[in-house]
Formats: structure tokens, sequence, C-alpha cells
DNA sequence: GTTCCTGCAAAAGCTTTGCAGAAGA
DNA sequence: TCTTCTGCAAAGCTTTTGCAGGAAC
């Protein structure tokens, strides 16, 4: 489900979080951008509108919205962090060839493995790699 | 299943990988070790019985390991790779306090995401977080 | 002798920290 | 005014790269 940019407002204010320029802007550009951007990706982009941002404040950001829950961190590789604001369960497909990563539906809260009890569980992540379809038409045609 | 070091060495031969002293020892350390252990682990502990030992063939032999599929790369935190001797089918929990990762039996074959279709699957992950037993009675012993 | 491996040093890349100034309540 | 946020610079970490010496065959 997407959520929306207001919804996500009304939650921001509930919890305290102050509404500044640049905190709206990076959750403005993760709810129209739901391809699971890095931190160089949205830094960049944004940095067109506001020629002053900095890196840091990105940081900063994101770090504040995972904190109150209302986007999470996708670890696929070490090296690259990436924000996905869609927190509700679901699968990520990495394609190793470009880089894209696809969603996908899977029932993550079905898998109870038994040897897990008394532990107590957070979150949940499932996720391939691989080479998704345009790549492997790519690939057939050279 | 814990794969005998023996077998392993069979296949790096099977695969030409020559089997210096350097490699044999981390993977070696890798059958007898099987907590999933950082690079700077498995750097600190062979540095005692190999004081010349530098982090740079550790990195250059896991390499060499994963290309040659014995062994697996696991990528729960970003800023931390692990490896893993097991590539057999498996999640892992982390636990968000101690940091230990634990194994837990669960079918990751048996996910078959229906709007994977075309997708060359490659390699599946599991992976949860939360707090292991031993955490938790710490904490509510204080 | 040729090839591959090792390991030091340096570089690269992502992320965090320190801190001064700015913005907001 | 007081608190919080921003953003520059520097530092911190893990990982990679360049390269010279060494080992193995």
């Amino acid at each position: 489900m997407k959520p929306l940019f207001e919804d996500l407002k009304q939650e921001l204010k509930m919890k305290n979080i102050s509404l500044s320029h640049q905190r709206l802007k990076v959750l403005e550009y993760l709810t129209q951008n739901q391809c699971h951007p890095t931190v160089d990706q949205i830094y960049t982009n944004l940095h067109k509108d506001i020629p002053t941002l900095s890196k840091t404040t990105v940081y900063n950001t994101l770090r504040v919205l995972v904190e109150a829950g209302l986007i999470r961190v996708i670890t696929i590789e070490d090296h690259e962090a990436r924000y996905d604001i869609d927190v509700e369960n679901h699968g990520h497909f990495k394609c190793e060839t470009c880089g894209t990563i696809y969603d996908f539906c899977i029932d993550i809260d079905r898998l109870s493995p038994g040897d897990l009890h008394n532990f107590q569980i957070n979150d949940k992540n499932v996720y391939f790699k691989g080479i998704c379809p345009r790549c492997l038409a790519n690939i057939k045609e050279n």
C-alpha cells in the first residue's frame, strides 16, 4: 500500500517530529519515488531543488524517519543502504545486472519457523537476487 | 548440514583453486566456527596462528571462496559482511542486543511468489531481527 | 621461468560525529 | 531566549586497489 504524504505528515506531527522543509522534501521524495533509493539518489535529486541541502541532513532525516517507524532500511548489499517507505510486509528482488530493486508480494508473517521459540522478532526480511526479465532479454539479444 | 573440511578441500582442487596455507586456514576456521563471523573476527583469530597474515588475504580468500560457491555472504546490516559456510537454505536471526546470528530452519524454496515470473532467481535470503532469549532474560533481570 | 598468492600501504566509498551558525517556537 | 535543525569539515570503518616481493609448479 502506498502511504499518503498527508497521512505521513500527520503521523510526524503526532510523534512531535518537527516538519522542516528538508524533512518534508525527503519524505515527499520517498512517497513519489518508491524505487528504494539510496542516500545518494535522494540527495542528488533533492539537491536540484534545494541547492543548500547537505548529505548530512539527508542522513539525519532518514535516521529520524526510520526511528519513527515511517520508513525502513533495506540491506541487501553492504555498502549501500536503501530506503523504503512501504513498511508492510513484502519481499525485495535485486537485479544483479542493473541494480533495480523490485517489490514482490510474500506473506512473511506466515513464515513462522518452529525453532524460534522465545525469540522476540521485531523485523522480518526476505530478499532474492538474480536477473530481471528486462536484463535477461538484453542478454539474449546479444 | 555441516560440510566436511576434507570435502571442501576436494571441491577446491576440482575447481583448480590452489590450496595455500592461508586459504586452508580460513576455510578450516569457517568449518570449525559456524557462527557467521565477520572478516575482522576471522582475521583476529587466525592472526594468532599466522602472525604474518594480512587482512587483504582474508578478503581475497573470502572472495575466492564465495565465487567458488563454497561459502556465502550474509548481509543483514550494511557495514558488516558475515560469512556462512552452510550454503543450504536456512534463515538467519540477528539479535539486536548482542549481535549474535542464529540459524533457523525455513523452507525458502517453498517461497515462490506469483509475481516473479520471468525472473531468474539466483539467491534467496530470509533474515529476522529482534532479541534472543538470552538477552530477553537479561533484560527481565534488570 | 612463469604464474599465482601474499601483504603492506594507500585509496575509495559510505556513514557518523563535532561544531558553529541558522531557523523556528 | 531556548531548543532544534542544518550543513560544512573531518574522522571512522569496512572494503578495494596497486604493487613489489615471494612461493609454488
